[in-house]
DNA sequence: ATTATGAATTATGAATGCAAATTTATAGTT
DNA sequence: AACTATAAATTTGCATTCATAATTCATAAT
């Protein structure tokens, strides 16, 4: 691991790698991680790694069983739920923040990635689609300004990409998805915080359902 | 160290025990951690102890300094707001679920331990009362049943545990959290959901104030 | 006295080493 | 062939060692 330039300490590198790693299946829940496979993978000795391990296990991605090593969490599908419940609960909360707290001009930064969302859709790009979606929401967080709620959610989220069905891969979600953040986006920008609250409450149970 | 039964790894024994230094301030925000100081200290070697270092990071009860190692956190007001802010909103959650879910006998738990933290109060126990306060709001949780909103309150109270002042300290506050708590637990066992979100996020807010 | 400069010291980050526990393979018994 | 017992190999958990960066301290220059 040639770390020319020390941006990153190395177990976070690391653990980056690890969540890739995970996120694309590649190591697949259940299963037992190789600590010596991956230290020859990357080229790297024992101590990063098992420290990477350690805080991957702290965010719930992976279970460190004493003394027979680490394996990818499961999550059932009944974790996946009481997940979704508290990621609704917190998003809805930030949505009604924004609408009563943003100003105009973040009004309009969270417009433009709509707009831009929109097109994606229009021209079927489920790639950049997914990638503005996600935008979107982390801009709701960003604007309503709670550093730790946004830490909070994104560690979640994190965990439900443990499950191998996305929501949005589903054809027509993607249409639906889209109507409903066009309903978020206009309480939002009409102010009007506990409509907008429900809206994203609703729009991420439906997630939940489509994924399920 | 003696590990006479390994019920534990040693780096979660150790990341309690930076824990219990944190919380009573024998490690106070803001302050460098001597790695070499601990190792000596509870008799291990630098390995597991950075481990434990990483794990409090990725909790953020300590922040980790590329090449100048581990500092205990500092949160400002501003953040304790923000913390408060989340944890309000889950544990309000939690109540209204269990005012909606939770069985008779459920309740009757509950209500056993608001037995006991009346009497704590009425006797000037403190400790005990603090004990039984947290108790309180645990079972709450514990009977919503969600595992995940759990873990993400755990995490944060633990956060919140850096500042010095505990609101409960102060005189008075005592009294008004136990006639808060009474409130709550009336409209839960009378199955008023939206009542008792209302009061425990106010219970929390609450809290807050007096802890500033 | 104050500020630079550079050597010595110390601390961090990561690799390696080692004992104990676990798993796998092998041999022996029924 | 199935089952147990034992030995070999692997793996984990932790300690130790090593290279390099950061800090401290002493010395020299202004």
């Amino acid at each position: 691991m040639n770390q020319t330039l020390a941006s990153k300490p190395l177990y976070e590198e690391v653990a980056d790698l690890i969540r890739e790693k995970i996120f694309t299946h590649e190591l697949t829940p259940g299963s037992w991680i190789d600590e010596k496979s991956l230290t020859t993978q990357f080229g790297i000795s024992r101590t990063p790694l098992r420290e990477a391990l350690k805080v991957l296990a702290s965010e719930g991605l992976i279970t460190m069983k004493i003394r027979r090593g680490a394996y990818v969490t499961e999550v059932d599908k009944n974790e996946i739920a009481q997940i979704f419940h508290v990621i609704a609960l917190l998003e809805g909360n930030a949505c009604k923040v924004v609408a009563n707290q943003a100003t105009e001009q973040q009004l309009e930064l969270l417009d433009g990635i709509h707009l831009r969302l929109e097109k994606a859709a229009a021209d079927r790009d489920i790639d950049r689609f997914f990638v503005l979606n996600q935008e979107f929401h982390d801009k709701i967080q960003e604007i309503s300004g709670n550093r730790w709620m946004r830490k909070v959610i994104t560690d979640l989220r994190q965990v439900l990409k443990l499950q191998r069905r996305n929501s949005l891969t589903k054809l027509g979600r993607l249409e639906q998805s889209l109507q409903e953040h066009r309903q978020i986006l206009s309480a939002i920008i009409a102010r009007k915080g506990d409509i907008a609250q429900d809206l994203m409450i609703n729009h991420l149970q439906q997630g939940q359902v489509a994924a399920s």
